[in-house]
DNA sequence: TGTAAAACAGACAGGCCTGTTTGTTTAAAT
DNA sequence: ATTTAAACAAACAGGCCTGTCTGTTTTACA
């Protein structure tokens, strides 16, 4: 089980954006550095509980994911789990942060792991973004939006958390970024472009059932953002119709 | 209840494209024109059923909509409904292709109200199928699309008719959209293009929780269409990087 | 007119899920 | 060393969901 703030020693310059950016989104009570022994221990289940819950999510679903299965999953006795999350309510709203948490980790570690020149010349943040997509991660993440739209409890859990999650994004893009410096509003809605494309097609991925259909998408998204990018392309109003 | 194949009046040419497209789809054993007194009577309820099924979908969320919550949202005992379904899993199969039905129903009823210029000259189908993911029968859809993400049972009724639904309607989009004749391979790509960044977009209209930024990237979609449809834009392979 | 079949309604049993309760082990404190 | 509290385990009760079974009404047919 990885720590949740990734000591590995990275001497970039951003690393420490990257960790700073995840510390905003680290949930409570789950850190290693509890003073003693109870807290770490506390701490180590109640991760091993979150991660077989995404598990259960991403494989089983929002429906058939009851507090059973992750019990099972996570190999701990369901009474075990109900001493560090007394009711469902809660272990939703716990795995709804920790889920946020994982998947802007996710992001960072895959933003981070791309060389400047893929960043800047091959727009590599879109394959990055495009692979979270499939990731269980994404899954579970997906399974609890769509809970959401029904569910008031869960939307109560939801809905905070991913305004907070677009909010942080959006502030550190800049800096995950730094070749769109001075263009911010441009970079936040070519961001914007990008993720309702990627997430509609990974939507659509299984039910189109074509790979030459999407890498269509894809690179045509590849060069609308590069147009975006190089102003030939704007958003601003008019909208020309055809000749 | 209006009927299945509705038997308005419509003058237009195209009436007769939408109908036969419709006609594709209709669910067995659903129409009206039943020889007998049984046949129209269990038509009628199954219908109700379905459209119970729908809203429960709709409001309650797949995890939540229970064949006893289908039943009385009905207004119809359990046991009726078992005896027209007498499995869970073949309800899900009807509702899935109710489902489908009412989709291509509900767009081409909505194509069909605009008029030639407003289609052709403000690309007003666009704004069709954005209202399209608002409604009853879409949420219902992606409750089941994402169902049969992880349920097999589910995915297995679902995969076929989402294939032939996007078969279908890539055959009919050029006799629904004429304008774009002799560019059909155009017209299927930025078809392509709209339903993706469309569907990511209301997936994620609630955590935006920002109609600027939705409204932004719709009047963007339009102007790519726009461009798209008079040939400034390609799907071409090379992809212009930077400057 | 009488019979078979379909549409419909209600009751029952088994299983699963949730939350509570009680008991046991282990670390921390005095 | 003893006491307290946290971590963990297991059993129990209540409720809900699904599927089957039996019974009732209505239509179709001979």
């Amino acid at each position: 089980m990885a720590p949740l703030t990734s000591p590995r020693g990275v001497d970039d310059a951003q690393a420490d954006d990257f960790d700073r950016l995840l510390a905003r989104f680290e949930p409570e009570g789950l850190g290693p550095e509890g003073p003693g022994w109870q807290q770490r221990k506390s701490a180590q289940t109640r991760i091993g509980i979150l991660e077989a819950a995404i598990d259960c999510l991403a494989t089983h679903g929002y429906a058939r994911t009851t507090t059973q299965l992750i019990a099972e999953t996570a190999e701990i006795s369901r009474g075990a789990m109900l001493h560090h999350y007394p009711t469902k309510g809660a272990l939703i709203s716990a795995i709804i942060a920790y889920c946020f948490y994982k998947r802007m980790q996710m992001l960072a570690e895959g933003v981070r792991n791309i060389s400047e020149l893929q960043r800047i010349q091959e727009f590599a943040g879109l394959e990055i973004l495009w692979r979270s997509f499939f990731t269980r991660e994404h899954r579970a993440y997906l399974e609890l939006n769509i809970a959401a739209r029904t569910d008031t409890e869960v939307r109560d859990s939801f809905a905070p958390q991913a305004r907070r999650f677009t909010e942080v994004w959006r502030q550190e893009g800049i800096r995950i970024f730094p070749e769109w410096a001075g263009e911010q509003a441009r970079l936040a809605r070519a961001s914007d472009l990008v993720e309702a494309v990627l997430e509609g097609l990974s939507l659509n991925h299984d039910a189109w059932d074509s790979p030459a259909r999407i890498s269509r998408v894809r690179t045509f998204l590849r060069q609308m953002v590069g147009q975006i990018y190089a102003g030939v392309l704007d958003f601003s109003e008019p909208g020309g119709g055809p000749a």
